[in-house]
DNA sequence: CATCAGGGCCCTG
DNA sequence: CAGGGCCCTGAT
């Protein structure tokens, strides 16, 4: 519990993304829920990377204002072979969307009403999600019907007793566990830390990882969209939702959009009827219509870009809808 | 103090 | 396919 491990400088790594690409918005999404295991500080972005069964300390930058590199400076206890480096920058390049294709959204909407702000603000920002698959999956379960305040309190809760602190870089992050982690932990010890029923979600979603029933390599190989979402949803304890944030942020489907939760529902129809009852039903529909096939990216640009202004302004109407 | 719904999902009818 | 129940907490 509290394992602690403080990591040293090893390599730096540099990648180029596609373009347009746009640091801050790719790294840093403030709609994100915060937690432990990624700290975005001074124009950096700290986490872990688990590659070969080991959790490495990852520190990612724009290496200049203009230039469009993405260094990434790998942390852990010893030198690292370029196997290691290789599988920590694919997994970047994968997590991050680095690799995507955005280009003729950009060109298509920067005149757009509503998307010429958020476009010019953003404009390059991939879907992006920091954890792995179970990572995700276990951020989805203490998401799941709990205020943020609670599902900050949970994760930290069982970060503290099955997570790695790391220590890089003069900050802390932690690590999450790993699936065969949880193999060895009771429902009755995770319940004690007031986690509730997901303790159980919790314990077969690990379980389906070490049986290998779920693999995030296979899943990520899939081409279509439907089938990752069948496999998705075959997981216990993983339901619309869950899946509809993974093929977005984690498969990058750029029109992955056809379920908005209540609270999403409300937040969107203010900022395109400028009323909060516009059915979802409704909405996806006229969302479609507007954008295609790249409904979920304008979605995301338009949201992001409000959790954005948030912070210096305020906007009475979404503090309503998030309850911290 | 009691009641209730919460940034879902499963299960039942 | 609609709706109750789940653990626990903070808001009322």
């Amino acid at each position: 519990m509290d394992e602690v491990k403080q990591l040293a400088k090893q390599a730096t790594v540099y990648v180029v993304p596609t373009k347009p690409f746009s640091f801050e918005g790719t790294f840093f999404k403030p709609s994100h829920f915060p937690s432990k295991l990624v700290l975005y500080d001074n124009g950096r972005l700290y986490q872990a990377i688990e590659v070969g069964g080991h959790a490495f300390g990852v520190e990612i930058f724009g290496s200049s204002p203009n230039s469009q590199k993405v260094g990434i400076t790998i942390y852990a206890p010893k030198a690292i072979s370029d196997s290691i480096k290789k599988a920590i920058e694919r997994e970047v390049v994968t997590r991050y969307d680095l690799a995507g294709d955005i280009g003729g959204f950009i060109e298509e909407y920067r005149g757009d009403s509503l998307l010429a702000e958020p476009i010019q603000r953003w404009g390059g920002m991939r879907p992006s999600v920091a954890y792995s698959l179970y990572g995700f999956l276990m951020v989805a379960t203490v998401l799941q019907n709990a205020t943020v305040k609670r599902t900050v309190q949970m994760m930290d809760a069982l970060l503290k007793q099955y997570g790695k602190k790391l220590i890089f870089a003069g900050r802390e992050v932690y690590a999450i566990w790993s699936p065969e982690d949880m193999e060895k932990v009771s429902e009755t010890d995770l319940r004690d830390l007031r986690i509730g029923y997901r303790a159980k979600n919790i314990k077969r979603i690990s379980h389906s990882f070490v049986t290998k029933q779920v693999s995030e390599e296979l899943l990520r190989s899939m081409r279509r969209k439907q089938d990752i979402k069948e496999a998705l949803l075959e997981i216990y304890g993983v339901g619309p939702q869950s899946v509809s944030y993974l093929l977005f942020e984690a498969f990058h489907f750029y029109d992955a959009l056809d379920h908005l939760s209540p609270w999403e529902g409300k937040i969107v129809s203010m900022l395109l009827y400028g009323n909060k009852t516009t059915s979802p039903k409704r909405i996806l529909k006229d969302v479609e219509k507007r954008w295609g096939k790249w409904k979920m990216l304008a979605i995301h640009y338009i949201f992001e870009d409000l959790f954005w202004r948030r912070k210096e302004e305020c906007i009475p109407w979404l503090e309503e809808e998030i309850r911290m």
